[in-house]
DNA sequence: CTATAATAGTGTCTGAAAGACACGAACGCC
DNA sequence: GGCGTTCGTGTCTTTCAGACACTATTATAG
């Protein structure tokens, strides 16, 4: 059963209140100038998490980023080269690493998931699905903090959820619910964007850890 | 990469307000004698989730139940005789359908989730995964549903939930979250087991359809 | 220097859902 | 016919979610 195995990595950032995904262009046929997710074959000695993890650095120059796994794809035709299983991962990275990703020498560029191009194998299956555990997760976990660089305001966060979610959210509800999280830490520093100057924040990993010991989880 | 891909399938069943899980003793080595999570090798035509389904026929004779993919293992050492990854799945069976895969060819039976025995290879961990899925599925899913027959008493439903979840529920508070979501439809048939006889039940998948076009979802 | 445009930050009310809680009803069995 | 067993039902209180509008602080333009 001579099956190969890929990892393939659908990486997620938020551009200007935009969220993007980074594809890279296909050099060889099959679907050759077509776009795609980046990935590639797991090694004889790594597991799973570490060739995507690899992966994402090579293709990406990205390290230290939250990684999932999301779904394992395996349709005998959907690789016509022969048969492979695909295990798909989503990632997520901060707006100030994502410059750097997209820079690389491989043809690889940040698109918008709203005005993606035609991808090529059975890779638009595998983003819709990343893009609807993506909304789920937001809703009961800190996935959202993952694509903040350290220090942020409410108005930045409050931009990411709009962003995933697809639509406004109210600034009192949203910052009531964030407030009574009790994960961020406000820092004695603002930071002025053409109006009143905001304060920036911190997540406190500390305080999320006390609240996951207790069964809390998230109520977004 | 002479990767080998493999499907394994927790098998999940009530019995008497117990859940439990179908296991299948080693016959060869490595583990021989252990017990083990059913599953086999994918083949080379089928889909991911054909070989799911096939070995649940193969191994239990059941057939037409509830099956999700939960999760793809891959540690490079999880199998001493060589590099495997396994797509694993969960599949839910009630209990009617639950006697008749236990007594099949090979040997295998259910077992307590509570007092299950040393599992083989890395199976304890998937079992794990697989209960803490099904916990978290259990409160915004219909997932409940499947473990039982076609007709049940609401008895018989929070027990299964009771079972599932580990702890006891409020009767009222139960069947009022039930009666709101409004997908059972009450029979004219009542069963008696030693007390005032109990209305049965039937779920009724088109209001459930409804609720789903809705975006509802379900509210445990 | 004053006016204006832009973004930040803040509290109340109302409706919905969740959890705690106790008793009468219908049957089988002795 | 009494007792044991399971079924079936309603209220109150607390918590959470959503709708809703104004003042504060800065930069910039006139």
């Amino acid at each position: 059963m001579p099956i190969r195995v890929t990892v393939d990595i659908v990486i997620f950032t938020i551009q200007s209140g935009d969220l993007q995904v980074l594809l890279v262009r296909r050099g060889i046929e099959p679907y050759k100038g077509r776009w795609a997710i980046p990935g590639g074959f797991v090694l004889e000695q790594e597991s799973l998490e570490q060739a995507a993890l690899r992966e994402l650095r090579e293709e990406t120059g990205v390290t230290d980023v939250y990684l999932e796994q999301l779904y394992s794809f395996g349709d005998p035709k959907r690789d016509p080269r022969g048969r492979t299983v695909t295990v798909a991962w989503f990632a997520l990275v901060d707006a100030e690493r994502a410059l750097q990703a997209g820079t690389d020498a491989a043809e690889a560029r940040w698109w918008s998931v709203q005005h993606r191009p035609p991808l090529a194998f059975d890779h638009a299956s595998i983003l819709d699905y990343a893009l609807e555990r993506l909304r789920n997760k937001l809703e009961y976990t800190t996935v959202g903090f993952q694509l903040l660089p350290d220090k942020f305001t409410l108005g930045d966060l409050q931009k990411v959820y709009e962003a995933i979610l697809g639509r406004a959210l109210d600034k009192r509800n949203f910052r009531r619910k964030i407030g009574l999280l009790g994960i961020l830490k406000p820092l004695d520093e603002l930071r002025s964007e053409g109006g009143r100057p905001a304060r920036l924040h911190r997540f406190s990993a500390r305080k999320f850890e006390k609240l996951k010991d207790k069964g809390i989880l998230f109520p977004f």
